[in-house]
RNA sequence: GCGCCCAUAGCUCAGCUGGAUAGAGCGUUGCCCUCCGGAGGCAAAGGUCAGAGGUUCGAAUCCUCUUGGGCGCGCCA
């Protein structure tokens, strides 16, 4: 179901047919402003100015010659040369109630191999705020690529293999006697800092971590069998907080560094028989002609160190080379904070120059902004620590169980519990999910946990509101079978925007950028609210109440389907 | 020095990639409970879209410059 494309298609071939112009869009939008109808047709003005005529001529010959049929009560031409659709109230009720016995969403016409690499900590440390963004956007663009039908390969790229851990590797076997390993481990942050401390002010220590790393990296049983104690530690800490924040991310999904290790000799091996790899400073490089640094300097893609050991952006060559030719993805999404995009434009540029990634292969950076506190400075604790995300997440959910004891004091406790955990990671999903991934943002709890405005406890009311309504009218939601009949204002605004959720949905797909679902299911809600209030379900008469429940039907379904591709369950009470 | 991103209402943010009179929420000022959950709904006030040029039927959106902010630029990831 998506309206704006079969307009779009309707209005461009008999664009097409009118002019003789091959491929010419007709620019179908959503209108505006009510007084312009539902849709609008953009397209006529350009290729009227490219033919050298008449705009609301060409615009008006156009409304004649395309077959709308049933479909709008009102088409006309407007202004400079807008075509202003009215759909027919007729032709709403008639889509909505195909709808009801259709999945929510078509299956992509072309549906294509997506990998997403996303979340990927550092398992050195644990888990904070700076993982936020990437892992919650992350998912849900996971969780739409998949809901449309698409192969959708999530990929976990973590940290494990980097320089750090042959430091936490010495600091493990020279502190782990006396305590069992398990034990230190549980604050990874405190045995980092203390890692990091010994390692910059102790020589003969970071001497030892240096060997660690090189014993580590060519095999070296016993540093091995540490490091991978260390490693499964980290990963129970990244996969509780997957469990808390209900993040899509497996074991199966799990691709770290080391996996990439072996490929490595091969990566430069392969840049350098194509005549790519320049020595300078004793390292082996890349150096892209459309890439500078300070002064005008070529600046380098460094694949190799002085000492032989391999970067991030080795790596990550043999990554792309992975995903495009071995998994034959179509688009490789990474989700990674803004910024890494000069390095992603050099390894995508690499990759192109040396064959890893194929022309048909679309390598996307999908980057976004840092969560700033109330200061707009990047988000820390008081004492400018920064925030460990499990900290974040219980805080989120006691405050969210002080707003839930406050609004239902009577509700037994491990009810207000089950809601809090509920509400309060919804709250940070949602807040960071509503906002153009793009910007920094302002991470401001007391926004954020409001049950006014574009927020998760707001959209989790709507939710539970309605269904309060099934529970009160006596009907299960699953076996009620009914027809629409839009009538009241209400009804057809709710009615229209319902069927307006397939082509959301898919514009994500296009462009990524979850607040466009967010700001959808905002308006849907609102969209509810104002029919409830206008029309009452469960005192209509019996023709009018089964019309009015299958309206609340399918947006209990449309809202259900949505937040979860946002990754938040929603509520049946709260 | 070079490059990327950002600047929209008092505050927090949208603005669907160039469409018509720039929209929400908070806050402010009012209104609506004989009503299915008031955790709601309705309304008012609030704007030089940082500034200046340019492109064109049409610019918050694209181009150039200026100002102000964030970030990144050789062996960390």
């Amino acid at each position: 179901m998506n309206l704006k494309l079969q307009l779009e298609r309707l209005f461009a071939a008999s664009l097409q047919q009118l002019t003789g112009l091959p491929d010419v869009p007709a620019q179908v939008a959503r209108s505006k402003n009510p007084q312009f109808g539902d849709y609008q047709v953009n397209g006529v003005m350009p290729v009227a100015k490219r033919l050298g005529r008449n705009p609301r001529e060409l615009a008006q010959q156009l409304c004649q010659q395309t077959p709308l049929g049933e479909l709008a009560s009102r088409v006309e031409v407007a202004g400079p040369g807008f075509i202003n659709i009215t759909l027919a109230n007729s032709f709403l009720d008639q889509s909505l109630n195909a709808w009801r016995s259709l999945p929510l969403l078509d299956a992509a016409e072309r549906p294509l191999t997506v990998v997403i690499d996303y979340s990927s900590p550092n398992l050195a440390k644990e888990m904070h705020v700076g993982h936020l963004r990437g892992t919650i956007i992350g998912d849900a663009i996971a969780r739409t690529f998949e809901a449309l039908g698409h192969r959708l390969l999530r990929q976990n790229h973590f940290g494990d293999w980097g320089t750090q851990f042959g430091m936490l590797i010495t600091h493990m076997q020279e502190a782990a006697q006396g305590l069992p390993l398990g034990s230190q481990l549980r604050d990874l942050e405190q045995f980092y800092r203390e890692a990091k401390q010994r390692f910059d002010a102790d020589p003969i220590f970071a001497e030892k971590a240096r060997q660690n790393v090189v014993r580590l990296q060519s095999g070296d049983a016993n540093c091995l069998a540490m490091w991978r104690e260390f490693i499964a530690t980290s990963v129970e800490h990244c996969e509780e907080l997957y469990r808390l924040l209900d993040i899509s991310l497996e074991r199966s999904h799990m691709m770290p560094e080391s996996r990439y290790n072996e490929r490595l000799p091969g990566i430069v091996a392969k840049l350098e028989s194509q005549g790519l790899l320049t020595e300078s400073a004793g390292a082996r490089c890349v150096f892209l002609e459309q890439f500078q640094g300070k002064e005008g300097e070529p600046l380098p893609v460094i694949v190799q160190k002085s000492d032989g050991g391999y970067l991030y952006a080795t790596t990550d060559l043999a990554a792309i080379d992975y995903r495009c030719n071995e998994l034959a993805a179509d688009r490789v999404l990474y989700v990674v904070d803004a910024r890494q995009s000069l390095h992603f434009q050099q390894v995508f540029a690499v990759a192109r120059q040396a064959g890893f990634a194929t022309s048909d292969c679309s390598l996307e950076h999908l980057s976004y902004g840092t969560m700033m506190g109330k200061d707009n400075k990047p988000f820390k604790t008081r004492s400018g620590d920064t925030v460990k995300l499990v900290d974040l997440c219980h805080e989120s959910i006691e405050r969210a169980f002080a707003i839930v004891s406050s609004k239902n004091p009577d509700m037994p406790e491990k009810e207000r519990r089950r809601i809090a955990g509920a509400v309060g990671i919804a709250a940070i999903k949602y807040a960071d999910l509503s906002k153009n991934r793009n910007s920094d943002y302002v991470f401001d709890w007391d926004t954020m946990l409001s049950f006014e405005g574009n927020t998760a406890p707001y959209m989790l009311y709507a939710y539970a509101r309605l269904c309060s309504v099934w529970r009160r009218a006596g009907v299960d939601l699953a076996q009620f079978q009914a027809a629409v009949a839009v009538k009241a204002p209400q009804e057809r605004e709710l009615a229209l925007r319902l069927l307006q959720y397939g082509e959301v949905v898919e514009t994500l797909a296009e462009d990524c950028l979850p607040n466009q679902l967010c700001l959808y299911l905002y308006e849907l809600a609102g969209s509810f609210m104002q029919f409830y209030e206008a029309c009452p379900i469960l005192k209509a008469e019996p023709a009018e109440q089964s019309a009015r429940l299958a309206l609340a039907k399918a947006t209990t379904r449309t809202l259900a389907a949505g937040l979860e591709l946002l990754g938040i369950r929603p509520l049946e009470q709260m």
